[in-house]
This record gives C-alpha cells, sequence and structure tokens, in this order.
DNA sequence: ACGTTGTGATTAAACGATTTATCATGGGGG
DNA sequence: CCCCCATGATAAATCGTTTAATCACAACGT
C-alpha cells in the first residue's frame, strides 16, 4: 500500500527531479546559478506534482508576511461589507490575504483579536478602533515594524505617538458635519441633535468637536446626546426627544452616525404617529442600499465605501505612503432625499 | 544601544526563567514534569514579555491548523455578510481565524483561491462554489484530511466521491421550490418561469429539477430561462418576458433565486409602466434587508442566514458530524409580501 | 555499597522552506 | 604543467516551536 498522500513538499520535487532541495527552492524562486536544463526539470516537477510551497514555512524562515488582519466592529453592518470588498480587491492584486475579526463593541474582544492577529504573524492590521485608542495603544509598541491602519475614525495623537506607523483613514469629519449641519441651516433649522456613543465606545469624537464648532459659527442651538448605538435605545432616546421638542412647540432634527439608526429614528416617529421629514428630522450616514426605499428616502452623509476600503488596504501594503499627519480624509456628500423638513421661520 | 525590539520569542522567555526552551514550551503548555515552582518563574517570564507563541512555528511544527477558508461568490451580497457573521461567532468561539477570498464568480479566481488556501495551509475550506462541482473535484483528493463545506449549493455525488470530506449545506431546494410555487398556484397561477445561472455557473441546479417536478405535479406550465445574473442583465430578461406576456394577454410570474434580481425585475416592470404585484409577479429569495422597503413588498422565500453560517462552521471544525449523504439541507419558510399578484380563473 | 527508581532538566531532531557557505569539476590562461 | 575561476550543485544553518530521547542527581530499598 502506498503511504498515505499528503501534500508535496520541496524535499519531493527535488527527489522527483533528482536534485538536491536547496537546487529546487532556487531554481523555483528564480534565484541561484542553475542550468537551464535542470531549471526545467525541477519546474516540471513541481508541475507534476502539483507543488505549492508551504507558507507557513516559507514565512517563518523569510520572515516575510502575506496576511492582514481586519478587525470590524461587528459584522452585520453592510457598510463594512462593502469596505471589505475594496479591500478584497487591491488585496487580491497583491497577493496578500484578509483575515477578518470582529470586535463585537467590546474591548476585550478587540485586545484578543490583536494578540491572536499578532501571533498569527500578520503583516498588517486594519482596525475599526472602539473608544480613544484603547488596548491598541499598548499593542503597537509591542509589534515593531507592523503597520496599522485605523479607519472609520478620528486620528487620534495618542496612536500616532505610539511608535508604530499608525495612520487613519476615514470620511472628512469636518465636512461631514458642515454638509449635515448645512442642510439643516438651509431648510430653516436653528437647532440640531447629534446622536453618538457613549465615551468610552466613541471613536469620532472628532465630529463631535466639528459639531460644536459649527454650531457656534452658524449659531445654531447644537445638543450632543449620547446613546447605545442598537436599534431599541435609539429608538428610544429618539421617541423621547421627539416628544418633547414637539411639546415645546419645536422641532427635533437628529443627526445620526449610520443610516441604521437613522429606521430607528423613522420607528420612533411611527410610534408616536408622526412622520419624519414634517414632525422631525433625521440626517443619516453611510448611504445604505435601504436608506433609498425608506418612505421618506433618508437624507444622509456618504462616502465611497470601496475606496474607503481600497485606501486602508492600499496603507496597509505600503505604510505611510502620501499620508499628512493626520491620514487620510475622504471626501463625503450629501445625499439629499427627504427626511428633514422645511421649516418656515 | 539597545537591539531593535522584536516579539519575544521562547527563547527570550527560557532565558529570563534561567531554563531552556524545552521547559519553557513544556511549562506553557502544562505538558511535561516540570518544577511547580520553575513553572511559575516560566508563566511570569512570559507574561512580563507579552511571550505569545508564534502560530506559525508551531503549526509548522505540529501540523494542526486554526485558519480556515472561506470562498464566496462576491463580496457585496449582504446575504453572504450574515452567513460569515454566523460563521465568525462560532469560529471566535473555536479559537478559529476566518480567511475569505472573493471568486467573484470566475472559475479561475475559485481555482487560484482554493491552491492558495491549501499553501496556507488551512484546517478546513467552507465555499460556495461556482458550476457544478469544477476544479474543486481536483482540489480535493490532492488535499487530504482538509474537510470541505460546499455551502448554498445542491449536493453534488461528483464532490462528495471525491475522496475527501466534502459535506454541502444549504437550503432545502425542495422545500424552496414547493414553497415559491405553492404560493403561485394559491393565487391562482398557472405558469411560472424560475430565473436561474447560466449553465457553467449554476451552483444549484437541485432547485431547477425540483421545479420541474413541482410543475408536472401540480399543473403549471413551468419555464427555467438562463441568464446572467447581473442586474442589468436579468431587469432586460425580465422586461422583455413581461412585455410578451402581456401582449399575449398572459401574466408573467417570475421566481429569482435573490432579492438583488428581484429589484431588478421591479426595475423592469416600472419601465414598462406597470406594477409589480398586480402586473407581473416575482418571489425572490433570502429576504435582505431592502425586500421589505421595496413597494410593493417582496415575497421570498428566506432562510436564517447566520444559521446557516453556524452549521457551516460547525462541519468544518468537527467534519461529517451527524450528517446524511446529502449533507444539511436547512428549513426555508415564505415570507409572505405583496409581489405576487391575486389572479382570478 | 550498589543498582533502581523517579524527578526535573537538557539536548537534539524534526516541521518545510530559504540561503549562505562550501565543494566538485572542467576549461582556459600563464 | 599548474593555478585560477566560472559554473552548477550540495551541505548545513536558520526561522520558532514541539517533543522524543537522554542525562544528572538524589533518594531509596536490599
Amino acid at each position: 500500500m502506498p503511504p498515505p498522500p499528503r501534500r508535496a513538499t520541496l524535499r519531493d520535487v527535488a527527489a522527483r527531479a533528482g536534485v538536491s532541495a536547496a537546487q529546487a527552492s532556487l531554481a523555483l524562486n528564480g534565484r541561484g546559478r542553475v542550468a537551464p536544463a535542470t531549471a526545467e526539470r525541477i519546474r516540471r516537477a513541481a508541475a507534476e506534482l502539483d507543488y505549492q510551497a508551504d507558507s507557513r514555512a516559507r514565512q517563518l524562515r523569510t520572515g516575510q508576511r502575506s496576511a492582514y488582519g481586519v478587525v470590524i466592529r461587528n459584522m452585520r453592518n453592510p457598510f463594512f461589507l462593502d469596505v471589505l470588498s475594496g479591500m478584497e480587491v487591491r488585496a487580491h492584486r497583491e497577493g496578500a490575504l484578509l483575515l477578518i475579526l470582529s470586535s463585537d463593541y467590546d474591548a476585550d474582544r478587540e485586545a484578543a483579536a490583536l494578540r491572536r492577529l499578532g501571533a498569527e504573524g500578520v503583516g498588517g492590521v486594519a482596525i475599526a478602533p472602539i473608544g480613544r485608542a484603547g488596548r491598541l495603544t499598548e499593542w503597537i509598541p509591542r509589534h515593531p515594524g507592523i503597520p496599522v491602519v485605523a479607519f472609520n475614525c478620528t486620528p487620534d495623537p495618542a496612536l500616532t505617538g505610539a511608535g508604530g506607523t499608525v495612520t487613519t483613514v476615514g470620511p472628512d469629519d469636518g465636512a461631514a458635519v458642515s454638509l449635515a449641519l448645512g442642510h439643516l441651516r438651509e431648510r430653516g433649522h436653528r437647532a440640531a441633535t447629534l446622536v453618538t456613543a457613549p465615551l468610552e465606545l466613541a471613536a469620532d469624537w472628532g465630529r463631535e468637536e466639528e459639531f460644536h464648532r459649527r454650531c457656534a459659527e452658524w449659531g445654531l442651538r447644537g445638543t450632543v446626546v449620547r446613546c447605545p448605538l442598537d436599534h431599541a435605545s435609539v429608538a428610544r432616546m429618539a421617541a423621547e426627544r421627539i416628544g418633547r421638542a414637539r411639546g415645546g412647540g419645536g422641532h427635533e432634527a437628529l443627526v445620526v452616525n449610520s443610516d441604521h439608526l437613522g429606521t430607528a429614528v423613522y420607528d420612533a416617529a411611527r410610534s408616536l404617529g408622526l412622520r419624519v421629514g414634517r414632525d422631525a428630522s433625521v440626517v443619516g450616514h453611510d448611504d445604505l442600499p435601504t436608506s433609498a426605499l425608506l418612505d421618506p428616502g433618508l437624507t444622509t452623509v456618504a462616502l465611497d465605501r470601496a475606496l474607503l476600503g481600497d485606501h486602508v488596504m492600499r496603507l496597509l501594503l505600503s505604510p505611510g505612503e502620501g499620508t499628512g499627519a493626520d491620514g487620510v480624509r475622504l471626501p463625503v456628500h450629501l445625499v439629499e432625499r427627504d427626511s428633514v423638513a422645511v421649516l418656515d421661520t
């Protein structure tokens, strides 16, 4: 009986070609001095055995790395899918692999994921961090030379100062806020509410600062409310605020950081027997596929998600290339639909 | 100047604990005979250095594998996102990692992805195959002992017979077709059209066979049309068919294999100035988030996508456990909305 | 006093690839 | 005739880990 078949190894190829393993390696990588005839024999042997170098062994020896880690906040948000897709396209072009983990908005899981990726010998880590800097600041100096790209968050000096090559890429927070607030202002609004995550989870505090600045500049009454970013919590919070505003003869205009939460606001309005775009206003973020289909359509601040993914991957593959101190800020645009009421002043 | 910092290695830990690398390894893995005091010293050293065993080296030595490959058809379909999410949850519980690649409906890319995963030393491969069996049949015998789970496709004898541990998990095609056709029949339809991918891409031919069987059984006029499964092609095809049916005084009822394509039918109807659910009918598959928001709501055959992912991952981790010859068929249910017209006969 | 047993530690070999140093051989030039 | 060099091939070290084989040493029984 033949031995149980196993994947062909370099020795097998060498043996079949009647040559040493060293020659086989050199020939297949086209590196050393190998007689043309021998090289050909080796290549044929490799082809016949369908030889493929064990990537683990190779990487162990050479120290090079071809897998890249991606830590996202959760796997159910279509937003990430498009980002991943953008990353995948470029990764495929460069022969890189993507290891995908979810932190699930949990700091411990995030830390565990990072540890794991470190052990796995990954060539870089793209992460949508939760909270400000967090455990990432500890990880970075312990993994020197491994580029980190933080995406979808505000550039954090604590991070870039941690020693490694850290780049941040995300939407241009300033522009996003301006767009949302500008739109509200144009439609006659004098007040706006920014809905953001609890302090320990929020990674886009830049947007918040920008919000205050703009409100001051434009004389809007700006409020920031922190709220767990799940559907139920946001719906509850929105219902409460919309109700209160209406009671006082006012009008609640919410700016939420995802279209997912926009729909929560719709539900809140509906539960109050009110209609978004008339009795209350929302501006979302991301322009998800569902947003155009809502009734009324959700006005939202959008960016090219695949482009975001592409940038992330590019920065992972050639770190720090052509980026300023505060990373890459991607252009955003407003998708104007009907979720913002026109107020006559 | 101190040497450039690198990740701590087992030797470093051993050195710091004043002991040999072997003892360090044994102590950290709790395997051999090591004095309690020494073990403690080693553990402390490891903790101080934040040591984490290099997974590549370990796997090279032990032959164990902890990464699993996932080859999906394309990354932009939210369907896969939920499947991935389901996989990720279980993978995380078992300490497994997910390597995600996209075949992009291209046989060569699929083959390349498989080769790559083989070289990467994955512990198993989950794949949503394109076409019937395809290159997968060559890959399997060359990678003995590596479980393969084909998902979202009809069980293929060519695959299960290829030597390895191959399991198929997907929706119960029979039930899905029955549900769709049954619904049409209840609403007075006497004819139905199944839209499916071109032969070389279709992985769910079982559904087609079932379609014919049911149509015969229920006396429906069943047509199968093959069509590239992108929005434009389906829209064109649908417009053509709907127009023709109407011209002949009939009514076109399409069964499409994804809600993505359902929206293409909506567009086709709209371009003809017609309304789905009245002038033409569609039954989709998957119940995507957008489907409920369409106007009229898209009637669709759905399954629990996270459960699918969970099954896939479970079968990857403990191959062949409690599964019959034709794999796991998941229950499906009909989400009844308004995209199917009621015909009075 | 001496072999036995057992404990705790070390040495060394492996995993599969890459790469440096070494070696054999034959031809050409002095 | 001898030396040197180019060419093509090989042996051996290495990456970081695990693990089988070995070893040092003390305690113990007879």
